[in-house]
DNA sequence: GTCTATAATTTGATAGAC
DNA sequence: GTCTATCAAATTATAGAC
């Protein structure tokens, strides 16, 4: 049976996908309402916070989500360190088969807000630590040290991000294969030293 | 003697200064005259093109300033090795002095325009290619090839723009720390492999 | 819980005197 | 080249009927 959508799910969905596109500020409560069909008074009905309150739901929402698509991909591979190194293109080809428009769900409101506005600075914060905690437990079961598995998943994530940064001014895939390449051989490295 | 700066130059100047720490579309023409002392009409008077003009050029100027003074922590080392190593705690430790405002002058303003205005978006990708340019051949004067020269500038470039933003996220510097350890390992091999 | 109407403010931009 | 006054539209948010 398939439910329909209620109604402050379609506003986190909505509102998650113009953040993705357009960023924080740009995105105008009136595009959410009309994106997702809902009233302004219902907006502020389940977000009495407002547009604030609906963005730090918006990013919490699509922060899991992705992190839900990255650890597939990397759970799909043989091992770790596969998985990793072909994350890179993966998300590369989900680049350009959207014109360079998907890519991280967070990072542009993340800057955004990173000097502007401490709250939803904190879920930023809080998403991306979620990101390196599911990556680095992954080193860690394959071997490496705490301390080295966090540090290879930060890095890991600099290197996406930057990508995607890159890629998308750039309407390239360039940046992207070389910053996996890179971080992909320092994993290798820091797995066949314990090995 | 001391020159002025000219209306055109502070506009310039305060418009890169806003979009450092607010971004493009939260950085309103209003903001821009306040901060700059310059009257709306005058604006409109150097800037004809109106806010996407001035942003354009602002991105330009903040973009060649910033080139400068990577370029001048990468000379000042003994080789280019040793500069890109050290480029990462120099921008962690302007990052903190700044209480993590002070980091990419332009990457902000790259994601929101990316899928939102084309021809800002192709100030920042021209921006992003002379940082690549400027970094690859001092590899390459290091003794690199030209393709593996260019791949290493652009996984440097990821990293230290992934690493801004992480850090800006989470208040702290330990992902600067950790992107800029894997990318300098990653040229002393490159480097090693060619002595 | 849904929806319309509207308030209060701010937005980017223009006109025209000086 | 500078500056003031102002416009039309869009902004976030609220009030209150249903």
């Amino acid at each position: 049976m398939t439910e329909t959508a209620s109604t402050r799910d379609r506003l986190v969905a909505s509102t998650a996908d113009l953040f993705l596109r357009q960023g924080f500020s740009a995105t105008g409560v009136g595009a959410i309402t009309a994106a997702s069909g809902v009233p302004t008074g219902s907006l502020y009905h389940h977000f009495p916070g407002g547009k604030e309150e609906l963005a730090a739901e918006a990013l919490r929402v699509a922060g899991a989500g992705y992190q839900l698509l990255v650890e597939a991909v990397i759970d799909a591979a043989p091992d770790v360190a596969t998985g990793i190194r072909q994350s890179f293109p993966a998300a590369a080809a989900v680049l350009e088969a959207s014109g360079y428009a998907d890519a991280c769900p967070i990072a542009t409101v993340a800057l955004e807000v990173a000097s502007t506005n401490d709250a939803l600075r904190r879920v930023t914060a809080e998403v991306f630590e979620g990101w390196t905690v599911a990556l680095s437990s992954r080193l860690e079961a394959a071997g490496l040290a705490a301390d080295r598995s966090r540090a290879l998943a930060l890095a890991y994530l600099a290197a996406l991000e930057g990508g995607f940064l890159l890629c998308r001014a750039s309407r390239s895939p360039e940046a992207m294969a070389a910053a996996g390449a890179l971080v992909a051989d320092a994993v290798d490295a820091a797995l066949a030293a314990t090995a």
